[in-house]
DNA sequence: TGTACATCAGTGAACGCGCGTTCACTGATGTAC
DNA sequence: TGTACATCAGTGAACGCGCGTTCACTGATGTAC
């Protein structure tokens, strides 16, 4: 059924897909029209025939940025599962990782935006509060059986805030310590096993 | 043995607790010179006069913003210890309050500001990670005795994302729900009682 | 205590720059016959 | 299959605005005698 993609859709994807990556590493004030264009290999001014505003880029780049570390994630944790670990400890081990620490741009969306999503216009609050809600939503899935929607909630504050730290500590003794640190304290308090 | 602050050192104080506040609200990118200048009662062109640029003010900020809230912080927690609440269960209480969630700018800079520390430059970079440390010892020094680094860690990483959430998801159900599922985690696991 | 002058905090206009946005135009794609 | 034309994606110059920064100036503070 899919059609093949016109050549306006290629390039309206590939320019969201530069924006998601500018905007985990930059934030949301560090997404530039003209920078976001030229880095999809375009000039500035051809933009707004594929988007009303540079907000609606960034909201369209907000869920690509979702989809696209949720996928990212997903394919890590699969590995981890099919070597043993539960599905808990794959997501835990994957998100608090030293690669995860540095790769910003390819990482989880609400790490890389979580206090800057507040104060957003609803136009990028909503979907923001989405990505929230979607995390929170693939930490319940790795729960093992019987884990409640507040275990999985307390579980991505931890993730979220630990990751947070250690990248503002740096990728060194300090962060890693961080992170190793609510590895191992999560793993004891919900890991079944 | 401290003399009376001259009149351009109350100005520059008080240009820096306004900036403490905006910083919180806006976030580093958030703070201009001339709306800073303006809510201190001042005039923009007489910012270079206190301070060489922008960035060393958003550095003094960070330092302000630190004490601020840990002192407000602190008195809260002297409040409920008073009334006969542990350490620990006083912090957690007073950090994941619903006060705390919707006071953004007099509350904890890091939960404020903890996403975007990673990106500043090494100028604001550095007090940024030593907000980070100054959580950490915080929470290290509410723990029961033989609390342990790691533990100190992982709550404060908890508590930054917890917050952060909850912010995201708003001063509504959802955000409360965030709040208190963290609360009881926290203190269920590293509550002396 | 009172006056004259030097110092200094703050004013307000101006600058250069980057950014989001607009728009007339161009060159390529694709359709009609 | 080939040509003529319409459609459409992308170009590049220009706009208005806000921001950080500079600077000549003013009015107030404080010191010297």
């Amino acid at each position: 059924m899919d059609t093949k993609p016109s050549r306006r859709e290629t390039t309206h994807e590939r320019i969201v897909e530069v924006a998601a990556r500018v905007l985990r590493r930059n934030g949301y004030s560090g997404v530039g029209v003209a920078d976001v264009m030229k880095q999809a290999g375009l000039t500035h001014g051809g933009f707004y025939a594929h988007f009303p505003s540079r907000d609606a880029l960034l909201a369209e780049a907000l869920e690509h940025a979702g989809r696209d570390s949720a996928a990212l994630m997903g394919r890590r944790i699969g590995r981890r599962v099919a070597r043993g670990q539960s599905a808990l400890q794959a997501l835990v081990e994957s998100y608090l990782s030293e690669s995860h620490l540095r790769e910003v741009e390819a990482g989880c969306v609400v790490a890389a935006l979580g206090s800057e999503m507040h104060r957003q216009t609803p136009e990028l609050l909503e979907p923001s509060a989405a990505r929230v809600r979607g995390l929170i939503a693939m930490v319940q899935q790795a729960l093992p059986a019987g884990g409640t929607p507040e275990q999985a909630m307390v579980i991505a504050g931890t993730l979220v805030g630990t990751l947070q730290l250690a990248r503002t500590l740096g990728d060194n003794a300090q962060g890693k310590a961080l992170l190793a640190a609510a590895r191992s304290a999560l793993l004891a308090q919900y890991d079944a096993a």
